[in-house]
DNA sequence: AACGATATTGAGAATTATTCGCGACAGCCG
DNA sequence: CGGCTGTCGCGAATAATTCTCAATATCGTT
């Protein structure tokens, strides 16, 4: 439960909404989780917390590294639990599966193609849309 | 004028506001659009064309490949036009300054990540942010 | 050049995603 | 345990985008 002092460390106090809403995250089977998906979560176990609550608490907990929050192509943000290791994504444009990677030979040439412009790199979102094994072959009859 | 024969080829009819649009786009020193500001263009120039028609005829043009849609790390889409060379953007966190980049080495990589997972590769999204050589001096004083 | 089937438009209401304002309440330092 | 302050829940407010529908414009056909 070192995560409780993560919430410290970022002068965050440890309140239930945030207990809960990191735990919604550490058992979700699904990886990536929109703030109505982490509201529904908490409404069906019982804890009351609103979704401007939810929101706040989402925005928080990337503010203090905790989260990872992508918006990818859609009008709405999900987050993941940020565990340390970057790393991108590959997503199934037909049944949203998405698949995680990092690239070494990629990072690099970003950095590289920064500084060809003279900027200073500080981020980057990079993802891949494609079609997954299973969706390809559904494809390819009809 | 042959983006005329364009729109007929994309099943579009040659409208007023498709034209007017696409004017705006060809005649704006900044490259990439939102949706308010292309509406606020054509009210500069008393065309009389609605917010609703404005959003209907982006997404028609982006279809039709004729214009490009990008959403960065914001929480509203800009378009820009489509001259054929794909690129990626290289984006200024403080002023906004934006750079197109085309890094072949990004390019090859991406499609090998993809089919290392099975998946076909049909589109991605790159963005980079950083602060511009301009920025990062300002902010090296304060 | 007018006709008419059909695509398109404008205006405002409706949706969706997210943020704000504020009175009530709960952590936490002492 | 007693506030000082940060938080919460709720509903209203924004922001971006889409929908509805009656009025209108386009274009292939006369």
């Amino acid at each position: 439960m070192h995560e409780l002092e993560d919430l410290k460390d970022a002068g965050l106090k440890v309140t239930l909404p945030r207990i809960k809403v990191l735990e919604v995250f550490r058992s979700a089977k699904t990886r990536h989780l929109s703030a109505e998906e982490v509201y529904h979560r908490l409404a069906a176990q019982q804890a009351d917390i609103g979704l401007a609550t939810v929101y706040r608490v989402l925005t928080q907990l990337e503010e203090a590294s905790m989260l990872a929050r992508n918006t990818f192509n859609a009008g709405k943000a999900v987050y993941e639990l940020n565990e340390g290791k970057h790393h991108d994504h590959l997503i199934c444009l037909d049944c949203g599966r998405t698949e995680e990677f990092n690239d070494p030979t990629i990072e690099k040439r970003q950095k590289v193609v920064a500084e060809s412009f003279g900027y200073a790199l500080r981020d980057h979102q990079l993802a891949l849309y494609g079609y997954c094994p299973d969706c390809a072959a559904k494809r390819a009859k009809g």
